[in-house]
DNA sequence: CATAATTCCTGACTTTAGTCAGGAATTGCG
DNA sequence: CGCAATTCCTGACTAAAGTCAGGAATTATG
């Protein structure tokens, strides 16, 4: 633990975060209870289910559920069934609460402005090259790597968001139905599956088969838009090649769909190599493997 | 207003503040509510006077009272009267309270360092060089000039401070007596007088006198060192250069003292011109002036 | 189709934060 | 000394934040 550093981060984590949060809190609050500009804030203009607005703003559901019905009492916001589910309700604004969300927007915009405002040009190029750099490492940092059930919510979350994604980026388009792995197959024993989370929201996931007598086998490995490049994909790949080597496989294998570059890559760059074919999955059109031995 | 960098602060705004600021509180709440846990920080091992401390953390004075009252009944905290004024009383930490508060300042190690650990060494430099980077360019568009009466607790903060710094500094001691103006002399429409303010801390001051008939005069510029290299200097002079051409003056002088010599470099960068001497001003070395036409 | 699980809502709380007026002790000033 | 100013304390509030148990509507599951 590196004494100067720690100072660094510390005088950081008081000034920066104390001050500018304060102010920020201050701006966002105009003349509302903060929690309602928030969670106002958090649903906006496209709206947002309530169990999203619950993870996000990390809310108790009652808590949560008697600030809708203000917002709703004060004409901003409905809430109504969602479109699949239907216990899964939806927040929208209404155009009273769309404009509010506007006023937010525009006053969240002249905090950022008066922090600018009294730089000089070269120096607003630095305050602004230094804040992304701050937010992009601190990022890496925040995410938490976790083993955990294939069923729970967050793991869900990403499940589907994989499935999205894979519908969107393949030509074919994806059936998540046949995607070929049953839970139990990546609940230890039989397996592993990592979520990784940044406060509240999981970002990532990966799994890892363990079939007796064949070689381990990475699965539905995932890292959200938002925390690509930080290394997240590569925590988890690594992580689950430690738990196949410890279960006592001797090599690790893997399939994968063209469109999917970034994960090639990340599959050249830890040591995978490619492989004929050992499965039929009409999806994939590479097959890698890495020795763990 | 640059969309593009207004749109990166705005983004450090919500992750880097919120987030890390509430992993923060969360560290230094521990089990105590969150306010009495700052005062208790605030206090620290060198106990503290209570009217610093409500300026500090900008809580009412009765609010503050009870916390005290508080931490005295957990037998966390002294207070007693004052080393000079016993109204103004001073508040320090019992051999439990020091305890307390060196648990505090392990835990907020810990939370720097875990926000450091997953990093690697290139990547833990560049993050806590950018970490101070925006730290030090914020402070700078954090900081707030206003006019104010010379008799306002901030204003007599920085006069004080500004006479200490003078007494140390110069050659010969300073006489505060001596220093020949009076508060009204900086008084609209006599003159004015600002102070340069970060929260609710005062960081700096300067007055400009505005005699019928003669050139207007600078006077008592400071800033605290706490501020130095981030513009403040010039900002306050040319506030007030800008009044005093607003209010007729033609040009503007002053004098200073050898030994100021980050304020010298401020007046010929700014367009100062060693002048004659105007006045007997014994602590004065140097006079210049400038023409605001 | 009954049962279990999920998702949200409601009511009844507690705790924390914050405000304000009035009063006591001390100090500065004429 | 007497009066005003300063500094803090106390009591009596209000508002916001947060928690918890129980219940209704909806959906999954055997």
């Amino acid at each position: 633990m590196d004494r100067a550093l720690v100072d660094v981060v510390r005088r950081f984590n008081r000034t920066v975060t104390q001050r500018v949060g304060a102010l920020d809190d201050s701006y966002l609050a105009r003349d509302r209870p903060l929690a309602q500009s928030r969670l106002l804030w958090e649903i906006g203009p496209e709206g947002a289910e309530v169990a999203a607005l619950r993870t996000r703003l990390d809310l108790d559901a009652g808590y949560l559920s008697r600030l809708l019905r203000t917002l709703e009492g004060a004409g901003l916001v409905v809430v109504g069934p969602g479109e699949g589910d239907a216990r899964v309700r939806t927040a929208r604004l209404t155009e009273a609460g769309r404009a509010e969300w506007e006023l937010l927007d525009r006053s969240s915009d002249d905090l950022a402005w008066s922090m600018l405002a009294p730089l000089t040009d070269g120096q607003r190029t630095r305050l602004t090259a230094a804040m992304a750099e701050v937010e992009h490492l601190l990022m890496a940092s925040l995410v938490a790597i976790e083993p955990c059930h294939p069923g729970e919510p967050g793991a869900r979350a990403c499940l589907r968001a994989y499935a999205r994604e894979l519908a969107a980026r393949f030509d074919s388009g994806f059936d998540p139905d046949s995607s070929g792995v049953d839970d139990h197959e990546v609940v230890p024993p039989a397996g592993l599956f990592l979520v990784a989370t940044v406060g509240s929201e999981a970002v990532g996931c990966g799994a890892v088969r363990l079939p007796s007598g064949e070689p381990a086998e990475i699965k539905r490995l995932w890292v959200s838009p938002s925390v690509r490049g930080l290394g997240v994909g590569r925590r988890l790949l690594d992580e689950l090649e430690r738990h196949a080597a410890a279960a006592g496989a001797d090599s690790v294998r893997l399939d994968t769909n063209r469109s999917l570059t970034e994960a090639i890559q990340l599959y050249r760059r830890s040591g995978y190599r490619e492989i004929p074919p050992y499965n039929r999955n009409p999806y994939a059109h590479h097959w890698f493997a890495k020795s763990l031995t």
